[in-house]
DNA sequence: ATGAAAGCGCTAACAA
DNA sequence: TTGTTAGCGCTTTCAT
């Protein structure tokens, strides 16, 4: 089909462009000019040209929320909850992966042309190339991880050094003495992250002896290599905690290749309570860091900064919650729950914390 | 940061808009101007205005892959397989989530304004509503599943009556002979499809007995309830044939929780071959119906397609692949193999049908 | 209430 | 090689 233009719509209409666009707006007009225009615009199959319109009006009317690794679920989830609240809004969301081929700084800055009236950021990395590409872009930009002070932008953050103390506290309470620690790439923002609550987690139990290793990626794959690295040494370890869901499933089955039994031999945990705790034998017990509430709290700042672009800068926090399963108790193993629904975790709480805009 | 126009950076540089565009597109310009374009674009932090280029240009250089159920792993798979092609090519790919809010009409239609130049659209449910829409847009679309034939539009098609063949007779070959499918929502293509399938394959093997249930949609959740629906009877199945992998591991699970052991109890076959089917212990028995291949070959269609506005309309199906895990070896269980990545099937084969454009 | 015309930011004729 | 100008499709003053 070829493109029909507003001026076809008028000519076949028989009044001039503005008046078209008028009845089109819904803008003042008469009641038979309504009806030619509408009629002609029907019998040509008219839709108008978003490029025109944007252009013109100056907004796009989408939003993008740009993610790195698609493949796992909990991006997913927030994405969901991002949708949610931006088509509430009127907006149509559109999902950028960052993933294959291009780096998030490329995508920052493509996006920043113009494509969207906003965007929310989670980048795996923040390198000072990316802050430079934030700082540039004119569209409002949220990003959901931890950036540095002088950034200046609205961010949603998970709590990782209280998650990590959650289920280290938990394991030791639990009786584990010996705790390898499985991270995803050291050089990743939530890495890091998760390296520093789990390092500051277990100082407060100076009897636990720790270990720490490194996943390729966040994801199964990985995180079975990287647990046979943990299982396979002398000093066999009674607990694993995982960087991530993915990770900590990837234990489990190097553990059963090995003859292990989870939780007996060894437990262990993951982050995010994601659907696929559910999917393993035992459940897999694990930190929700709120995806769905950090998701919608994105989506509510950016749309806070489209309709007020000089407000100061938020930074919300959403507090974490463990959910314990049976790849974390301790002695007998719990019976089938009967449902592969995740177990409700607490509402987690919000730290709104805003700061002056530089 | 406001945005800054090629204006501001031809009267920084001293030169007209016009010298200000040829040097920043790379057409011919003295090597003086281009120099003093380029600084003054980089002084300003000048970045094209996308809006006003697409509608100078009739081009966006974006292309959008449309999905209902991105919360299904398969589509990740598929849209990894489009975004390698596509950026290969020099576009940019933005998914449009058609689930929550918007339905594939409403997406194909927004997405026909001009937001891109060519969508791949992976519809749950085709309604006369979407074919017209379909008909209507004015931007190449190729679909990814099946379509009447008078839609005349690209297509690429997963065999779903082989495949039910393929998991039908290597269950009734390893002996089983109560066979319950369990299916996503009927009123969906790959619904139908996939029970139209059973039927067939299972008429070719009268002495077994066969009953239908039907999840409320593709995922675990929903394939847990089904499953207990199929295995609380009195006629309880030896043999669960799921429309899908999510579905699948949900049945694995409410076998679990019931008692049986997989696959000695109950066999238990899914449909994608995706990699949740290595989480599960046993391992998922699945048809693989060539996600990456159907991605890719989509994405060729479309560029081919842009390139070539009058081409007549392909279909391409691809061949599916069955790969046979634990959850449907006969008697004993095989060890674990040591690797959560799953089997490599036999290469799909492609089979194109061209026909006359109409 | 309606039409003529300007202009959003950019590129591509056309002249010079 | 460069500057001037038209125009992509649309919305919105400004007259009428």
């Amino acid at each position: 089909m070829a493109r029909v233009t507003i001026t076809q719509v008028a000519a076949h209409a028989g009044v001039s462009v503005a008046s078209a666009s008028r009845a089109l707006n819904g803008m003042i007009a008469s009641a038979e000019t309504i009806a030619k225009v509408k009629q002609a615009a029907a019998e040509l199959g008219y839709v108008a040209d978003a490029t025109a319109q944007s252009l013109k009006r100056g907004k796009t009317h989408q939003l993008a929320y740009a993610v790195a690794d698609i493949g796992n679920p909990v991006y997913v989830e927030m994405m969901s909850a991002i949708e949610r609240v931006v088509s509430a809004s009127g907006y149509r969301l559109v999902l950028s992966s960052t993933g294959t081929s291009s780096s998030s700084v490329d995508v920052v800055r493509d996006l920043g042309r113009g494509y969207v009236d906003g965007m929310i950021l989670s980048p795996l990395r923040v390198t000072d190339e990316l802050l430079a590409a934030l700082a540039a872009t004119p569209v409002p930009v949220v990003v959901l991880g931890r950036l540095p002070d002088s950034a200046n932008l609205d961010t949603v953050r998970a709590d990782s050094l209280t998650a990590m103390r959650l289920v280290v506290d938990h394991l030791v309470a639990e009786g584990r003495r010996h705790i390898a620690f499985v991270n995803g790439p050291a050089d990743t923002t939530p890495g890091t992250l998760r390296r520093e609550g789990f390092a500051a987690a277990v100082t407060a139990h100076p009897l636990v002896s720790t270990r720490s290793f490194s996943a390729a990626d966040f994801t199964i794959a990985a995180g079975y290599a990287a647990a046979r690295d943990a299982l396979d040494g002398d000093h066999r370890p009674d607990a694993i905690v995982a960087a991530n869901d993915l990770i900590g499933i990837g234990a489990v089955r190097a553990a059963e290749d090995l003859g292990l039994v989870v939780p007996d031999d060894l437990a262990v945990t993951g982050v995010d309570n994601t659907e696929l705790t559910g999917v393993v034998r035992p459940g897999l017990t694990s930190v929700d860091l709120g995806a769905e509430e950090r998701g919608r709290v994105a989506a509510e700042l950016l749309l806070a900064r489209i309709a007020e672009p000089a407000r100061p800068a938020h930074t919300v926090a959403v507090a974490p919650s463990l959910v314990i399963r049976g790849s974390s108790a301790s002695g007998i193993r719990p019976a089938g729950t009967g449902s592969t629904a995740r177990d409700t975790p607490a509402g987690p709480d919000l730290i709104d914390d805003e700061r002056a805009a530089g």
